[in-house]
RNA sequence: GGCGCGAUAGCCAAGUGGUAAGGCACGGGUCUGCAACACCCUUAUCACCGGUUCAAAUCCGGUUCGCGCCUCCA
């Protein structure tokens, strides 16, 4: 399995630093609102990862954060007039319901910030001790200069810095010792909420939260590091600071980012207007196509997110659902015979496809690849199994397009509905009107239950139903 | 100013040296009492210019266009 490290800029074997074991960190969202779809982007990329990792036969320790104490947190709260607790202990909630209609599993643990105050002023401690931190009126600020491989991820030259970014030398930050010098604590100020520490009433920075909630839930050093492309400069680079000069080990061997979701392929922000919640998508569709969508390409691409790609997801993915369901449907009437010579040589051909989806997801997770694999399984389904096969061979085909399915996070098989018997009934009737060659009868039926939202479709495999 | 990314069919999107996966839409067909659904078939020489090579979408140089990071941000 090949992984792109963002740390080295090429793909590498991927090898964990326990056989069989992976420990992978993922950078959470700040709960100060529902998330927006670009939050969702790194939670399916690398729920998927870690999926697929699973489905390879590893133990995945996965970790990832929610930011509960921030600026954004404070002002929400005090525009409503609550405590930054109720703000996010509330969009908490709702940010896992969110997960959960996106089918992105729970974190093996879901650390919060807050919860790990005491870590925080430990490894700052540990910080000043070892000279990497200073402390000026109660703020702690890492001393960047010491650090001598600051720059190792984001690749960016300490002078460049310095020099092309007029803002940081002139935020009127005196007291720093250098301009990219970052804050590891600061005091509070009047209302905000705070802890205790040695240097002053306040709060951690909000680099050192992931330093220290990835020590104590994975190790000092772990396998896989992810979060978006944004977070490499500064918060990434700062985490690898913190931990390797606190730690004196290597923070994170691979370093993976997803690319940014756009909309009309411009960044999503609230100024221009183009700003989509994950609840405010999930009105309009099952978020199981904002899955699909998003893995449609490959995660280290910018995406672009728009209406009629959503609709062509829609579709795409009620592709597969279809064949999945028409294999249902054929299962009723097949025979439990045992796999014939040619039937033996067709299943053979349909687990090929797995082949090829492993080799797309070993390359980097190219999902894009692995669901044409899906696909083409799909359609090798399509065209070669029938109701006239026996039901061993049908359902291993329907069974491989579900496990395949399943890894990437996708929910091929859609839970039947039972029906209210009024309906059932009204459904016999007309099959029986139609052999009777009363059509009229059927149609006023079909119309009957049209107005009642549901859909009747005369399929080869039978008469099936769906809601409007 | 510094660093970096991208340009493949109407749309989306794989493909990093040997003559272009997959999906959506369009069109054609099969099935069906009809309709709908479903299914099958069909659709590109890879932004432009020059170079390397027996061979390039794929490597090198240049041009144009688009985008990201350098500040809170997934």
């Amino acid at each position: 399995m090949k992984v792109y490290n963002t740390q080295t800029k090429r793909k590498e074997e991927f090898e964990p630093l326990v056989p069989g074991k992976v420990s992978m960190y993922v950078c959470g969202p700040t709960v100060y609102n529902f998330i927006h779809i670009g939050n969702a982007r790194p939670m399916i990329v690398f729920d998927t990862v870690r999926r697929y990792m699973e489905h390879k036969g590893y133990e995945v320790n996965y970790v990832s954060n929610f930011t509960d104490v921030d600026d954004k947190i404070i002002a929400k709260a005090n525009e409503e007039g609550v405590t930054a607790q109720e703000i996010s202990e509330r969009y908490i909630e709702e940010c896992k319901k969110d997960m959960a209609a996106m089918n992105v599993r729970p974190a093996t643990t879901h650390p919060l910030a807050t919860q790990e105050i005491d870590g925080m002023i430990e490894m700052i401690s540990t910080l000043i001790e070892k000279g990497y931190a200073y402390n000026v009126d109660g703020t702690v600020y890492f001393r960047t200069r010491k650090f001598k491989d600051y720059g190792k991820l984001s690749h960016k030259n300490l002078d460049d810095l310095r020099a092309g970014n007029r803002s940081l030398l002139v935020t009127g930050e005196d007291q720093k010792e250098d301009p990219l010098d970052f804050v590891l604590w600061k005091p509070k100020k009047e209302g905000e909420p705070f802890w205790t520490s040695p240097w002053s009433d306040g709060r951690p920075g909000w680099h050192i939260e992931c330093s220290v909630m990835s020590k104590k839930y994975l190790g000092e050093e772990i396998d896989i590091h992810a979060g978006g492309e944004d977070l490499i400069f500064p918060h990434h680079e700062n985490e690898i600071a913190q931990s390797e000069c606190c730690n004196g080990k290597i923070f994170a061997r691979y370093w993976l980012h997803n690319a940014f979701l756009n909309i009309d392929n411009r960044k999503m922000s609230k100024s221009l207007g183009n700003f989509f919640t994950v609840r405010e998508i999930s009105e309009k569709y099952d978020l199981q196509v904002l899955r699909f969508f998003m893995l449609s390409a490959h995660y280290r691409s910018p995406l672009n997110f728009s209406a009629e790609l959503m609709e062509a997801s829609r579709n795409a993915l009620e592709r597969i659902r279809n064949s999945v369901s028409n294999l249902k449907y054929m299962l009723d009437g097949a025979s439990d015979a045992e796999l014939t010579a040619a039937e033996k040589k067709t299943l053979e051909d349909a687990m090929a496809f797995e082949t090829k989806f492993d080799e797309a997801m070993d390359d980097d997770f190219n999902t894009a690849d692995a669901i044409a694999a899906v696909f083409e399984l799909v359609k090798y389904a399509n065209s070669n199994v029938t109701s006239d096969n026996t039901k061993s061979l049908i359902s291993a085909v329907r069974d491989e397009i579900i496990k395949l399915c399943d890894i990437l996070g996708i929910i091929a098989e859609v839970k039947e509905e039972l029906l209210d018997e009024d309906i059932e009934k009204l459904i016999e009737e007309r099959q029986a009107a139609r052999k009777a060659k009363n059509f009229a009868r059927a149609d006023e039926i079909r119309a009957e239950l049209l107005e009642k939202g549901i859909t009747l479709l005369d399929t080869r495999e039978g008469v099936k139903w769906k809601r409007a």
